[in-house]
DNA sequence: CGCTAGGTTGAATACGCTCAAAGATCGTGG
DNA sequence: CCACGATCTTTGAGCGTATTCAACCTAGCG
């Protein structure tokens, strides 16, 4: 089962290598938690708002998103899934989602439960403090998004958008150079962006016409970094790309966890 | 010390009894654990963007606001914080702060450590869960923003945000009736809802027109309940208000954490 | 070959912004 | 106690970004 690239990690483990140096015995366990996956259909909805989670999964490929539906068919995406995010965890701390999730292309999922996570963490109790930063991360995407949609025009926030994505690509392994693979319609990113279809469409050949980005079906590819950047204010800091110096590294082994004891009466 | 209300619990235990019923040793725990406190002038700020956390902290009592800043000035609101949130634990895996956090009125506040923390939770490791579910809370708020700002309306948006905070303010026992403070002044409004102060006015002055809520310097009068909700289209599940039922508890019980271990090398 | 989903463009409209100025309210100091 | 300055609120007028509506184009697929 070829889920990524041979001979490299997986884009879970290439995701959490960029906050902690994991050692082998942390990558092999990971690498088995994470060995069989099904695969779920593309518009298949894997958890929807206000209804108990559907379980929890690690995503090995293709895209999802994550949204929330107003009654009159207004939509807004909060952010996409990408390889190497974990979905679900939060069911086990609520009752009822507070988003829903929907494929966006065909997915590699690895389901787990929540017992089988609590031996992983039993044996490789770092690996909290690894999920723990993974979920700070996106909640700095989110906070993020709002700047996006309160302060940034639309030009601004589609260039800030095809950064972040590449750049949360880039750190799972999924994107090489400056062209990557993007399997989202303009109505998609429209409503990503708290835009119209008509004016998502303009801002993006407006950033064609400039010389900056192109998007052609499923393929974005940066022409004029610096500029793109530059018109984004993009700052990845929020991304947390780069590995934690020593002091922090000590800092986040803090809290781990000797063990996680179940405690259903 | 009446940091608040005689007789009646600290905002951070009534909002964690919405999740689960806090036994009375976790109770007490708690108390001491918030006990001492100190005070945090107007203005202040508690953390910065990109600069390394300032410590962890329960706000007891007063208003502060997380957000992010952009370098020509403009500034987007993520949201406020309110009496009974825990700031600054993201510290223990973040190197640096994702927002800035920064009082908006004088701060009661009570400091703690990770170490204080860790032998708290080594105590009482039921309170792993219902951290991690107001960490859930949070983002769930995020997320309701992310709606508002991308797809809201401007009075949709500020009748959206005046019940969100007054059903949290609710949720921990600082908003009897439909009446509330709220010490924000317009333009902090508008750089919470992604809007100019001069709209923010324009939409509040609309509202108190059609006789749905005032907001008259610091105190916000809910006149009709069902139309604000209406126009807002509110649903408050996304602030997980009512106690998870019997077996949901339960469930909430499996990610105990029987202790925590310092790993400093 | 025709259907469907997605992309592109124009024209008119509207929501929210900027600029500008005047009115409240509050704290402070004379 | 009143005057003053600072901050906040309110309102008007004109403008601009983004929306809506509508039509046409393009590519992929049965």
């Amino acid at each position: 089962m070829a889920l990524y690239r041979q001979g490299t990690y997986s884009p879970l483990i290439m995701h959490l290598q960029c906050a902690i140096d994991l050692s082998n015995a942390e990558i092999a366990a990971l690498e088995s938690f994470e060995a069989s996956a099904e695969t779920v259909p593309a518009g298949r909805q894997l958890d929807r708002e206000g209804e108990q989670h559907n379980g929890a999964y690690i995503v090995q490929a293709g895209w999802a998103m994550r949204h929330k539906d107003l009654s009159d068919g207004r939509r807004q995406i909060l952010d996409f899934v990408l390889p190497g995010d974990v979905l679900g965890i939060e069911g086990s701390v609520l009752r009822r989602a507070d988003h829903s999730v929907t494929a966006l292309t065909e997915l590699q999922v690895s389901r787990f439960t929540f017992d089988g996570l609590e031996s992983l963490l039993r044996q490789q109790p770092r690996l909290v403090a690894a999920l723990v930063w993974q979920s700070a991360c996106q909640r700095a995407v989110f906070a993020e998004h709002l700047v996006s949609l309160g302060r940034r025009s639309a030009c601004e926030r589609v260039a800030h958008l095809l950064l972040e994505v590449w750049r949360r690509l880039k750190m799972r392994g999924l994107a090489p150079d400056h062209a990557f693979r993007m399997p989202v319609t303009q109505v998609i990113l429209a409503d990503a962006l708290g835009l119209s279809v008509v004016h998502m469409n303009r801002s993006l050949r407006q950033l064609a016409r400039d010389g900056l980005v192109e998007k052609n079906r499923d393929c974005v590819t940066i022409i004029d970094l610096p500029g793109l950047v530059g018109i984004a204010a993009f700052d990845a800091g929020y991304l947390n790309e780069t590995p934690m110096p020593d002091e922090t590294q000590a800092a986040l082994d803090r809290f781990c966890v000797t063990g996680l004891i179940p405690m259903r009466a």
